[in-house]
DNA sequence: GCAATTTGACCCCA
DNA sequence: TGGGGTCAAATTGC
């Protein structure tokens, strides 16, 4: 294994990390300043893009890291197709629940869930445990849970929520925000760094299976730095907002120009990510 | 004794 | 055909 190209990738998921968690806060912010009578706008939507770019790259990273750890060893500079990625957090089995996949430090979320299984997933460093909800029985509820370490660092959970809670859970704490989901637009700062999540609550008679992808770290925001950004030109409509408007919007580009920066395409299969992308998001 | 967890087996589906 | 998801018996802990 390549520990300097596995040092670069960490890096980079780090730095998407804290990105996501900006633009996350970004959204929050740029929700509050719309109208409640027209809450779509341009910025709004580009930044829903900007989220979803965030958790494909980590997703992408992810399954390059898996790949390159668990790929045999081989001669230098010969270039070896990567074996056909299996898909990450989508449920194969069809059902018409959502699935929504976000990267914590804790597994705890304010229901109780019961553990029914541990599967050891092929190439996968860690094992994946999947929990029900406990009410599954008792009030039908049919959330699901799975929740698995991720392969960059050990005290980070991936954890897939499927279907939403119908249970009235008596242990939910009564004052927990609403599911932070990037497709709504709902999180805030504070929600950001809550560690408890639910499914959310639509798409039940929808048969088409959806997956959403958030990554929420509780690592803190680091100060932007004015060098080296990249000035989409989408993003230059907040010049001259707020100064934490202007100060997030800066860290947004700066995460986008790091991404840019870390990676040599050469280096990372480039076109191994693309092949990856057409698997790993197809649910 | 009960509830929660573990784990091997089976089923589904790409 | 094989990996992922689920089931259910066995095991463990309180």
């Amino acid at each position: 294994m390549n520990w300097h190209k596995q040092g670069n990738i960490k890096a980079a998921m780090e730095e998407l990390l804290r990105g996501q968690e900006q633009a996350t806060r970004l959204q929050s912010m740029v929700k509050d300043m719309l109208p409640p009578e027209n809450p779509s706008d341009l910025a709004a939507d580009l930044l829903i893009e900007v989220l979803s770019s965030f958790s494909k790259a980590l997703s992408l990273l992810e399954l390059g890291r898996s790949a390159e750890a668990n790929s045999p060893p081989s001669n230098a500079g010969v270039r070896r197709k990567m074996q056909s990625p299996r898909r990450v957090s989508c449920r194969r089995r069809q059902h018409p629940y959502t699935c929504r996949t976000t990267f914590l430090k804790a597994t705890e979320d304010g229901f109780t869930w019961r553990k029914y299984g541990q599967k050891n997933i092929y190439g996968a460093k860690h094992s994946r445990s999947y929990y029900r909800c406990i009410h599954k029985h008792g009030q039908g509820c049919q959330a699901t849970k799975q929740v698995q370490r991720t392969e960059q660092d050990d005290s980070t959970f991936a954890i897939t929520y499927m279907g939403e809670h119908t249970c009235t859970d008596a242990t939910k704490p009564h004052d927990q925000p609403a599911p932070h989901d990037i497709s709504s637009g709902s999180n805030t700062a504070g929600a950001a760094n809550d560690l408890r999540a639910t499914p959310p609550s639509s798409d039940l008679g929808n048969p088409k299976q959806e997956c959403k992808e958030e990554v929420i770290s509780n690592k803190s925001l680091s100060p932007p730095s004015s060098s080296q950004l990249l000035k989409l030109p989408e993003l230059s409509a907040f010049e001259g907002s707020s100064p934490p408007m202007a100060e997030l919007m800066e860290a947004v580009s700066e995460q986008y120009c790091i991404s840019e920066m870390e990676y040599d395409p050469a280096e990372f299969k480039l076109e191994d990510m693309f092949e990856l992308s057409n698997d790993a998001y197809n649910c």
